[in-house]
DNA sequence: GATGAATGAGGGTTCATTCAT
DNA sequence: GATGAATGAACCCTCATTCAT
């Protein structure tokens, strides 16, 4: 099945197949999921997901890619923003990583990173350079700005992005975790941590 | 094996696979893991496993509580020390719990919860009820106290104790995913954090 | 596809599957032959051999229908010449036999018949009817003739004929196994062959 | 499974897994046959199998050794009895090279080796280098012996072994396919081929 | 008729767990 | 108690065959 010449219906079946795979890999792990559980998530034969993805390895990249590829479109596009305070463009930033770690795909996907991603070299380097990365440093560069514009203290911009980052790793893996036995309030969490470190790096 | 009437020897030959199990566990996961593997590095045959653990989840369990008790010394201890000012006892907390988080075997805990947690509730009950919540708890007292005593501001009080302890979550994380990629200096980046929250709740 | 109402284009479409399925069965072997080969050698769809052949069995008889009945034809033009003396019979029936087993298709053929043989028995009946029992008794023809006319010794027209095959059999074998290891000189086998065994039989 | 350290119980059971494994390969052929069929033969588990074999390829390869080593023995013997006339010696190497083809287990063998071997070089290698040279090479020293001693008539010791060997794998042959269909008398074939091909060599 | 995506039974292999020695 | 051979359930993947387009 060539990617490039794929049906208007094939892909939604490629689709179908990812979705269902995320949804069990999210349950079940990904050593735990069963190829035939994620066939019937999908509503198709268990030959089927092989017509897609050669083995189970590369389905577990379709499902990162599905949800990473996305997210990297809404980093960008908070970090384009340059109109905006220097504070505000983090707190849209921290935001929009907190919120997507936080709740919904990409916190399944940080869990299955981490379980599995020292196995796969391929899929973090991935990860690393699509998402990580390009986000420690629009976080770095809103750091930057604010210290050249004033905004925030001397020394700001060689602060470590990670400081800024580091509470939505944080909900994401209570979330993972924690969530039954003792909930946390996203939003609250996040303007906590926004409102500390910005007072903390505020002239 | 009954643990109470574990001669010396015994003790030690549990610990051997505890041990052992840590190490299989790091490299290839606990999916991952055979028990074959953990029984070549513990130097002992396979069979001996089952005689100390009735299966591998209670090994697993074996793994967790056998890093995480220590460590609930360690921060209790550090909770302990009340005659240094709120902030000193603040960067101590956070100091503890980022080493033991940013390196060692606390950290291969972290991957592990992240990964089987889910699955095993038991578990995730017992790592929240054993060192979570305490640590967070231990936060909490902190900001309460320098709140109280006048050294941080109003409000302080009500943070949530996750803003404190985020970074030392991504450190762990970072560690696990990317260190071969852009190694973190942990030191620095504590310092950084610490610098800034500590700046951001100063009276 | 009723083979009765074929058109042309179909007929060499059957004839171009049958040709693919002879090469991919010899590169691989029967059971290690995938349709999808076979389809792909043919550069024909894979539905498409399935109009040809009911499964992968008639796929197989086609095969060997394809390469044997040209070879009865050729065995049989070879017992019809009956002017010349028995010995020079003799040969050329060998020389027939040795030359189809010891290179080319029937090669192939002698190969699939001893692997997959023992589980088809139609196919293993046609072969002994179409092409075994047959060489075999123009063989003993030339061995009684000659005795009656005294070219050959009293006795040698109930020698068992396998006695005079067994060497293009042979040679047919090592081509299969050894060519590679030590390269057989089909041409001066044979003729040591026939000199030997009519050395043993002339009056 | 260390071959050097089995007790006497696990050759036993090496020799029920190889011993089972023929009898399936022969019923199924190599490809067709199920390691399930393997241990319900053996009266082992599947498990078991894979203790003493690594995977299927190298259970063939230990049937073939388990029949191809002994044999190899016979040969030798044979080969070493020099006292006898050249006739004699080829007639007591034809027949032991016969008997063990044309009936039991070197019969399944060379089934097993035409329709595998071209797929697994190293066990084609070793069939031609323990027992097809060796075979070979002892019928070469009979013809040239007898031709030194002037037992055979002058270039017997030129011709190619394989004239002398085709009946018994003609008869190996037969007995694979034909068996049911046309019995052959083992016995007498070989007998009429000595005679033949002795009288065509004969001083 | 031709296509190739879809199907699902089947089989090799792994490995947690058991148990005879 | 310690051992490691034996077990068999489980699971990934292949591929002959079918069938909607």
């Amino acid at each position: 099945m060539n990617e490039k010449t794929m049906t208007r219906s094939q892909e939604r079946r490629r689709e179908d197949i990812v979705r269902a795979a995320l949804e069990v890999f999210d349950r079940d792990g990904f050593e735990g999921a069963r190829i035939d559980d994620v066939a019937a998530e999908a509503a198709v034969a268990k030959g089927t997901v092989y017509l897609y993805f050669k083995n189970k390895e590369a389905l577990l990249e379709g499902v990162i890619h599905g949800v990473v590829k996305p997210a990297v479109a809404a980093v960008e596009e908070a970090a384009a923003d340059t109109d905006m305070s220097a504070a505000d463009r983090l707190r849209r930033q921290i935001g929009v990583i907190g919120k997507r770690l936080g709740e919904g795909q990409m916190n399944v996907i940080l869990r299955l990173m981490i379980a599995e991603g020292p196995k796969y070299d391929e899929l973090r380097r991935f990860y690393f350079r699509e998402i990580v990365n390009p986000g420690m440093q629009a976080i770095g560069r809103c750091l930057a700005d604010g210290e050249a514009s004033g905004e925030f203290r001397p020394g700001t911009g060689q602060l470590h992005p990670q400081v800024f980052a580091g509470t939505a790793i944080m909900a994401a893996v209570w979330r993972i975790l924690f969530d039954d036995l003792r909930p946390l309030d996203l939003d609250a969490l996040l303007r906590d941590h926004l409102d500390t470190v910005l007072d903390g790096i505020s002239a």
